[in-house]
Order: C-alpha cells, then sequence, then structure tokens
DNA sequence: CGAGTTTGACCGGCGC
DNA sequence: GCGCCGGTCAAACTCG
C-alpha cells in the first residue's frame, strides 16, 4: 500500500509537530559528528522530514514544504489504542492527518497486519511472559504496546546495522513471501527492544525493518562492519535525562544510494558510527502502537506530514538530516 | 568457552 | 471448535 516513494516530490514539514514521545527516544544526538559535516547546521532548523531521512541531498530543503498536500498515506487498520498507550506516541490528534495504525501494516506492504497482531508484540509482554518462565505471553494481559518504527530499505543486504547489537531469535516464513523474516532482540539484557526484518514480497528489493520498543540504553558498540566513524560527540540536545540513542542502521551494501538515502536516520538512530554511505534507499514507516505513518513525502498531506515530522524528529536528530 | 545463529516446536490470537 | 499464522522459545550448532 505504501507506495514507494519518489524521490522527488516530498512535503516537508516545516514544524515538528508537538514533541511526541518516540519509541526511540531519540532525541539524544547522542551521536557522533555528522559523517559529512553538514548535519550541525541543519540541526536545529526545522526540516522536512525527508530531509532527516536523508532525501534532502535529492531535494532541496524545504522542497517538502512545496509539495501540495497529498493524501495520507497509512495503513489504517488501527488498533483501539493510541490514546491508552502511554508508549505510544502521541500524534497530534489531527484529524485529518493519518493515523493509521498497524505497525505491521505499514511495514509490510503486501499483507497487512491484523491488528491484533500488531499489538500484541508490541508490549515488553513477552517480558513478562518469558521471562517468567512461561513461554508465551499470559492470556488475558495484553501487553501493552510499544511504538514501533518500520523502514523500508532498498538494500541487498536484510541487515541494517543501527548500531545495537541484535540477537536474533527466530525466523518464519511468512505467508505470502517467499523470503522469511527474522526476529531479533537487544542483546542488552534490560533492553526488551526487537526489531523484525523481512524482505517485501512486492518488491525483493526492500527490506522492511520494524523496531519495536525503545532502547534505554546507550548505543553499545559500534555496530559491525560499521565503519570506523569518528567518537561521538557530546549529545546536542541538552538535558534530557536519559537518551538513548535511537535506532538507526546502516546498510551494508549499497543498492540505490542516490534514490534515497537513509543515512541520516541512521546516524540518528545509532550514535555510533553508522556507515551511511552504504546506505541503500530506503522509506521509512513510522509506526507507533497505533498509528503508522508511512513517511513517504509525497503522499501525506502537510499535516500528516508534520506529524511526521514530530516524530522524526525526535528520531532523528537534525544532525543527521543532512548528509 | 561465550556469544550468536539456526531451526523445529510450542503457544496464543484470530478468522471461519 | 478448528485450523492457520505470527511470534517466541530453546536445544543444538556454529563461530571467533
Amino acid at each position: 500500500m505504501m507506495m514507494m516513494m519518489d524521490k522527488r516530490d516530498e512535503e516537508t514539514m516545516e514544524e515538528p509537530a508537538a514533541e511526541i514521545p518516540l519509541p526511540f527516544s531519540a532525541r539524544s544526538p547522542s551521536t557522533f559528528p555528522p559523517p559529512r559535516g553538514t548535519f550541525l547546521d541543519a540541526y536545529g532548523a526545522d526540516r522536512g522530514f525527508l530531509e532527516l531521512i536523508g532525501l534532502q541531498e535529492l531535494h532541496q530543503s524545504s522542497f517538502l514544504l512545496q509539495q501540495p498536500p497529498a493524501r495520507a498515506t497509512c495503513v489504517a487498520s488501527a488498533p483501539q489504542v493510541e490514546a491508552e498507550s502511554s508508549d505510544a506516541v502521541n500524534f497530534p490528534a489531527n484529524p485529518s492527518s493519518m493515523s493509521c495504525s498497524s505497525t505491521e501494516a505499514g511495514a509490510n506492504p503486501t499483507k497487512p497486519a491484523t491488528a491484533g497482531e500488531a499489538n500484541e508484540q508490541e508490549a515488553e509482554p513477552k517480558e513478562s511472559c518469558k521471562e517468567g518462565g512461561g513461554k508465551k505471553k499470559k492470556k488475558g494481559q495484553k501487553p501493552q504496546k510499544e511504538p514501533r518504527f518500520a523502514f523500508e530499505t532498498r538494500s541487498e543486504v536484510d541487515y541494517l546495522d543501527d548500531g545495537y547489537r541484535w540477537r536474533k531469535y527466530g525466523q518464519k516464513a511468512v505467508k505470502n513471501s517467499p523470503f522469511p523474516r527474522s526476529y531479533y532482540r537487544c542483546t542488552s539484557a534490560t533492553c526488551g527492544v526487537k526489531k523484525r526484518v523481512e524482505r517485501s514480497s512486492d518488491d525483493p528489493a526492500v527490506v522492511v525493518t520494524t523496531y519495536e520498543g525503545q532502547h534505554n540504553h546507550p548505543s553499545p558498540v559500534v555496530p559491525r562492519g560499521a565503519h570506523h566513524a569518528p567518537p561521538p560527540p557530546p549529545p546536542l540536545l541538552p538535558a534530557e535525562p536519559f537518551m538513548p540513542p535511537p535506532l538507526g542502521f546502516v546498510l551494508s551494501p549499497p543498492v540505490n544510494t542516490k534514490e534515497f538515502q537513509l543515512p541520516l536516520l541512521s546516524s540518528y538512530l545509532a550514535p555510533p558510527p553508522l556507515d551511511f554511505n552504504r546506505s541503500a534507499a530506503a522509506r521509512i514507516l513510522v509506526v507507533t502502537s497505533d498509528l503508522t505513518a508511512s513517511i513517504e513525502g509525497r503522499n501525506q498531506t502537510a499535516e500528516s506530514a508534520i506529524r511526521d515530522y514530530g516524530l522524526l524528529q525526535d528520531l532523528i536528530p537534525s544532525e543527521i538530516r543532512k548528509e
């Protein structure tokens, strides 16, 4: 459902939506110096979402704003949530905008996830379940949802290195898709963040990575394969009690670097050195427990854009936005 | 030897 | 109620 975005028309959101608690509390750019030096300059300035994700290169800054509002692209199916889930990103209540839900749906274009599906995993429920000794989730208790973010990336490789260490705990064949879905969990004992990686059946070149939860710790190590990157600079944003680095990723082998670069995101996401040089074309889907915003500039309405921007804003440090 | 991956089995939710 | 399917567990295995 979501369409791939064309590099060209994306809308930007000028101002970030109100602060939205992001799943990956990403504000702290605990990141390193912008790879190409431009990040910082971008920092602070509100730029289009796309910029955040690195599209800026393709488009001049603010190009997004110029775009006429388009229809929101969201996957809808929103489970009930939202309001309740404290964790969920609080999108500004913007009726007109999309608040779509269903993480999966967003994540996997080919198959919409059921609300239940989307929701169930989010919470840290499992923790309770598994750790509790029991195997699976307890019945009756609905796990709380955690925000999810899905990234669609054009990459030859499935694994996106985001600076965190992940442990694969499962792989399953996905119905209607020739590609298996892999499940990863943050190796940090106290961190319940999970991510799923799968290829889109519609477009094998597209890798959909869905993050769930927030890291409650700094990025532990330099991602494997991450190339030497400059040491992380001091946090740009002051005063945040705890700013876990957001998710991010580094795409290994590049695929369409020109089309879409996700570099920024990655940096933002992963404080550690992420190598965006190798980034592949990507699209970001912000998926919260309830909402899935497909961040495809051109498909979004201004409002949605704004909203997204807010989300991403947290996610992506402005520094990253510029590559 | 520890950490991570693989893989079959198990469990729960959901639709029919 | 049954079967399908997604998600997770955990033993076995691999790798550094």
